[in-house]
DNA sequence: CCGTGCAATCTCAGCGCTAACATAGCTTTC
DNA sequence: GAAAGCTATGTTAGCGCTGAGATTGCACGG
């Protein structure tokens, strides 16, 4: 059962002839193949058993009228549309432009379209946006990490819509995670900064309250260091939002402490592309006097004079992967799924 | 009238109590409010004269049930829905995220939500989304450019939906175009190239069938230096879509010609970071030996050692904007409309 | 004191589709 | 060869909401 076979693009080249006039609806079809509706129906949804003869004429007429379905009509006759909400945190972080890359070309070959929202980091905004997207008895929900309103999070439980809970996967998800362990991910940093002989190691993050993932990376990097019998020399902390600037202002910060330090482990490469802005400018050779590693993998990072060392997430995967289970089944399995998408330390120039 | 009063959001805090047993529907909510199903969607939908006293006990039915309204119902019956379809050509390039952040945030006080499509710069495929959003009958369809099919603009024209193109307003929109003369934008870059005392000057580009907004770029890049008497020294330009690598190529390709060049002006902020780099790797000194302007006005430019000289389109206003003008009529009008949202030259250090 | 006009509400017929069941004509099976 | 089990189709009753057109009651002018 290939794609295009289930698929079956129904709204294909031939447009609508005059659309203005009267809508084609399903019983112009019905009449012009001389079947019921209802058969046109089971045709265009590759539904129940149909005669190849039947199944043609009806295409043909499909094509000749222009027909397209209407989706409203559908989805209240069969109480469930061919929607996917989408959720997203936030559109300026280029992370989550790439998550609906992902997502999109999951959905590009099926007739499902991502209803998209965005929060902002806010889960009361969150909670708002699940209740307005429920409000189209989507298909399925995608939204990012674990944390949720309590409403919220019994509105998804409740619905019997499938749930995906993107980027994570450290704890129970409703339905379904896809993501990476971002405690894993922190180990990995301190491991790869500990081989490549670094010992005074300290950390430039940004706000926790909203991007809980930057906080367990944190707690695994913590995690690996004491696993070689270190611990963190120093670390600073903005109250803001990741970016360029703030990462810049932050190592400065951190660099004023006086603490000795040869490498910053950073809380992303947004953060961690401002760092080396900073070397750049005060005249810090990278990696000789101090190393840097982000988190991400952007290609912002791979674009600097030395190529930033950093951790590779793998976002389109987990947009696509998300998707392709949700779609594998339209009931909400009895058990929870966690996929694990990895990611991989990019050994760039800086540490 | 606020926006607080128009959108009155309906689908508050307090979540449905148990949505799987039975959802609650109008009628539930008219038999506690002791009113008609009628009054209840007038209510809701603030429409019609409706008794303060009435409108109260309505809206303490429809908190105390935890009411959704059914969207596909609703878009059934009134053959409209609160969709906006949104059609890009990528979201690859970060550009089109920041238009989508400029309609979501256009978007995010009204009940209306955007569902999108993704073309990857194919007319075919652009048509076969306009298809399958128009059959949810979206109160507005977004894309972007005046390229379409013969057939996807007769479904635009036909169907009563309202049409924003996006992007350009250089030509004769369906019904509203937002955006900035590109042609425009290539005048301004040869003339401030020309007034900091450049007069060899080369062009860079990436492939125009795709991207006919480059294209007009580069008529008024030309143009513009034919004002002043000048003309280009020398182009090269790739078959690729545009990125940091090809751009980084062509420009090598470009100064292998032996032409004696001054400043190059490139087709966007991509190609003119790669041609930066190369400038980097081969020790050309930017701007004494070779100056360089990009166009978008983008982050990465202005992480650079040396921030770009670019032309900053404001693509978030761009998307709030359509948005905006979309919402505030919901009948098409009968002149077509097209606004202007400009760009600025950003003075970096590279021209 | 009756007609007129308006505000506030109700009634009712769908919107275009799909689920569930019914049916008709076959082919098996024992 | 009758019961049983297909396959291919038709019939019917909504899904939950909105639009159009009643209908009511009340304020007001003449």
């Amino acid at each position: 059962m290939t794609n295009e076979r289930r698929w079956a693009d129904t709204s294909g080249l031939p447009p609508a002839p005059d659309a203005t006039a009267k809508p084609v609806t399903l019983a112009h079809v019905a009449r012009l193949a001389g079947v019921s509706e209802n058969t046109v129906s089971r045709v265009i949804r590759d539904k129940g058993s149909i005669a190849p003869e039947t199944r043609q004429r009806v295409n043909a007429a499909i094509e000749q009228l222009g027909y397209v379905p209407n989706r409203a009509a559908g989805s209240l006759a069969s109480s469930s549309s061919l929607i996917i909400g989408v959720i997203l945190p936030s559109l300026s972080n280029i992370v989550f432009p790439e998550v609906l890359r992902g997502i999109n070309a999951g959905l590009s070959a099926t007739p499902y379209r991502p209803m998209i929202g965005v929060t902002d980091y806010d889960l009361d905004i969150e909670h708002q946006l699940i209740a307005s997207l429920l409000a189209w008895q989507p298909a399925a929900i995608i939204t990012t990490g674990f944390d949720h309103t309590v409403g919220a999070r019994r509105m998804l439980e409740n619905s019997r819509v499938r749930v995906a809970e993107l980027m994570d996967i450290d704890n129970a998800p409703i339905d379904l995670a896809v993501g990476l362990s971002h405690h894993e991910a922190g180990r990995a940093m301190a491991h790869h900064l500990v081989q490549r002989g670094y010992c005074n190691i300290a950390y430039v993050g940004h706000d926790w309250t909203a991007d809980r993932r930057a906080h367990a990376r944190y707690v695994g990097l913590c995690e690996g260091l004491a696993e070689t019998g270190l611990s963190l020399v120093a670390e600073c902390r903005t109250d803001q939002a990741s970016s360029t600037l703030e990462g810049r202002k932050t190592l400065s910060n951190l660099l004023s402490g006086g603490v000795h330090i040869d490498a910053v482990a950073f809380s992303n490469d947004d953060m961690a592309v401002g760092g080396f802005m900073h070397c750049l400018a005060v005249n810090i050779a990278v990696p000789e006097e101090l190393a840097l590693i982000g988190f991400n993998g952007l290609e912002i990072g791979q674009v600097l004079p030395k190529p930033l060392t950093t951790v590779l997430s793998n976002r389109f995967a987990i947009g696509k992967t998300a998707v392709e289970l949700l779609l594998a089944g339209v009931q909400r399995p009895d058990e929870t799924v966690k996929i694990d998408t990895g990611f991989s330390i990019v050994e760039g120039a800086t540490a």
